[in-house]
RNA sequence: UGGGGUGUAGCCAAGUGGUAAGGCAACGGGUUUUGAUCCCGUGAUUCGCAGGUUCGAACCCUGCCACCCCAGCCA
């Protein structure tokens, strides 16, 4: 926590420290198109937007950037707002859409045609494209691009009542054919869509483009700072030439940072789309997806997002941050907020011999090993429990092995001190069943004769919940699956990314488990319960979020 | 090869002319009724490379090299 507010300012904070300091507003805006949901990599764009705002006393607006009714849905912009709200942020006043501009965006275009700036240009897509010139080469003009104004107004005005077929016609900026920057060889400002638009249905058959769109859109709100990906720093000079020639009364600017990429994660909302048209996850809030819905299912907190992405800084540099920064900063927030408890992923049979049928001992385990205010909760203890398989070795493999073996000894957490006498196998020699005693005079305190080294974790039989896990590795085997030129990133998929464990048990406190409440179960790692998943399949399905950190090294 | 960017440890990242922060990972050691947590310790004679300016350069200048982005009527 300490280092977080230590943290030294990144470019742009320094940017708005700076601009606070001549007394300027703080407005900000994160503008997501609802084509998709939210992923990691938004994350941390939102932390920068509704953070900085936050932090320095600003606004952050939420603006859906829909100028493309192709590919957007109401769906999503249900799904980005949730997201939003889960991390905690709140947004400025009403949510707003571009297309609440869209009849601004419309008159500003028939003002650039006043002023012989734009030209509605009948070429087709092809010749546009062949005509834009290469690289290297420069372009060619339009023959279209010397209309008069007058005829400029009446062609505009058939794309607008839908005169033209779609891609007949498209309204041009008159900029500079032979511009270096090819953004501004005459950018297309206007295109018509025959499609029924989520917000404004069949009000509008020419829809702006996002670079006609977006620093107008900025203007409007009286956004102070606009930050972006740097992929769109070459378009910074078309913001500014729209802002320059339209009557707009404000003047954000445009600064771009670089975006996150995550090792063995795809951070693409169009790859994570395929992967899921494709059937190899189950959908947006699969729990292998770096989606905000997916990390939330899988019991992600929001703190861990937001520790993550300021641990990771903002700045304009290709960086590709390891996976287990993420997971370090997971782990440090659940390791402070998660109640412990205790499950059994391969149950083992145990019995205590020195223990009647019947005979019940009430145990008390503390519910969080650090922190008190948890609180305890009752454990019971009888003849009859479950260890986990890997607990267990009929030979003690090695002097470091602090586990259980045939002869040996172990600490069960939260209880007794057991010996292990004797054991049951079944026909390929693997033990079925293990017969133990327990020390009575082991409650709470060591053995005074001896050491006792390990410990491990353990369930009642009678008592105990039957649960199934759902153990989720990366989704990917390689570090950067989609950067690989001539090799599709589906190919990296892990197959191991899902293992689903069943007969598996679990304490009874669990059988209450609150949904929404991230559990470590000692020694294992933190899960929680899928809601849905359990009330689908009538049964308890816990998710693993994360397992423990292993430096155990055999 | 046009334009726009970026190069500081395996990864992220401070540093803005005064002699290389911090975090992740890794590796040692200690504590521990979770092989977790916690604690302590170990890394860059050097900042893409080469020159230059300066008493002094990761920071300034020159040249080179590498990588990323741009030729959607996507955003």
């Amino acid at each position: 926590m300490l280092a977080l507010s230590e943290k030294s300012a990144h470019f742009l904070e320094q940017i708005i420290q700076k601009d606070l300091l001549k007394n300027q507003r703080l407005h900000l805006r994160f503008p997501p198109e609802p084509n998709g949901y939210l992923h990691i990599g938004h994350a941390k764009s939102i932390c920068l937007n509704f953070g900085l705002a936050e932090k320095y006393a600003g606004q952050c607006n939420l603006r859906f950037d829909d100028t493309n009714p192709l590919k957007e849905e109401q769906a999503y912009i249900e799904a980005i707002q949730s997201d939003i709200k889960w991390l905690g942020y709140h947004w400025h006043d009403e949510i707003k859409y571009a297309s609440n501009y869209f009849k601004q965006l419309y008159q500003w275009a028939c003002y650039l045609i006043d002023q012989n700036l734009a030209y509605v240009d009948e070429l087709s897509a092809d010749q546009i494209r062949i005509k834009r010139g290469t690289l290297t080469e420069i372009g060619e003009n339009s023959p279209f691009r010397q209309r008069s104004i007058a005829d400029n107004k009446v062609c505009f005005e058939k794309m607008k009542s839908g005169g033209y077929a779609e891609g007949q016609a498209v309204l041009r900026a008159k900029i500079d054919m032979t511009h270096p920057n090819l953004n501004m060889r005459d950018p297309i400002l206007y295109r018509i869509i025959y499609a029924s638009h989520h917000q404004t249905l069949d009000e509008w058959c020419i829809y702006p483009s996002y670079d006609f769109a977006h620093g107008q859109e900025d203007a409007i709100e009286g956004i102070t700072h606009s930050f972006c990906t740097l992929e769109f720093s070459d378009h910074r000079l078309l913001y500014d030439w729209f802002l320059d020639h339209l009557p707009v009364s404000s003047r954000p600017k445009q600064y771009e940072f670089a975006p996150l990429n995550l090792s063995y994660t795809l951070t693409s909302k169009r790859k994570l789309k395929q992967l899921i048209d494709e059937k190899y996850v189950t959908g947006w809030t699969d729990p292998r997806l770096p989606t905000l819905s997916g990390l939330r299912r899988r019991g992600v907190p929001p703190e861990a997002i937001k520790r993550f992405c300021s641990m990771i800084g903002v700045t304009k540099s290709d960086s590709v941050v390891d996976v287990s920064m993420l997971e370090f900063s997971i782990r440090e927030v659940l390791n402070q907020e998660a109640p412990r408890a205790m499950a059994v992923m391969y149950p083992l049979k145990l019995t205590i011999t020195n223990l009647d049928d019947g005979e019940k001992i009430q145990l008390k385990a503390p519910n969080h090993p650090q922190n008190d205010t948890f609180g305890t909760r009752n454990l019971c203890f009888t003849n009859t429990l479950y260890i986990d398989q890997a607990d267990f070795k009929i030979e003690k493999p090695n002097k470091k092995w602090k586990r259980l073996y045939l002869g040996g000894e172990v600490r069960l957490r939260n209880s007794y001190v057991i010996h292990c006498h004797d054991m049951k196998l079944n026909e390929n020699g693997e033990p079925i069943e293990l017969f133990c005693t327990y020390d009575q005079n082991t409650l709470g305190k060591d053995p005074v004769d001896r050491k006792v080294k390990g410990v491990i974790h353990w369930v009642e039989a009678d008592s105990a919940c039957d649960a199934t896990f759902y153990l989720y590795d990366r989704l990917f085997q390689n570090e950067t699956p989609d950067m690989h030129a001539n090799i599709p990133f589906t190919d990296f998929l892990n197959p191991k990314s899902l293992v689903i464990v069943a007969g598996s048990k679990v304490e009874s406190s669990l059988k209450q488990a609150l949904p929404g409440v991230v559990y470590q179960f000692e020694r294992e790692g933190y899960f929680c319960l899928d809601e849905t998943l359990s009330k689908q399949k009538k049964q308890l399905i816990f998710n693993r979020t994360i397992a423990l950190k292993d430096t155990w090294v055999q």
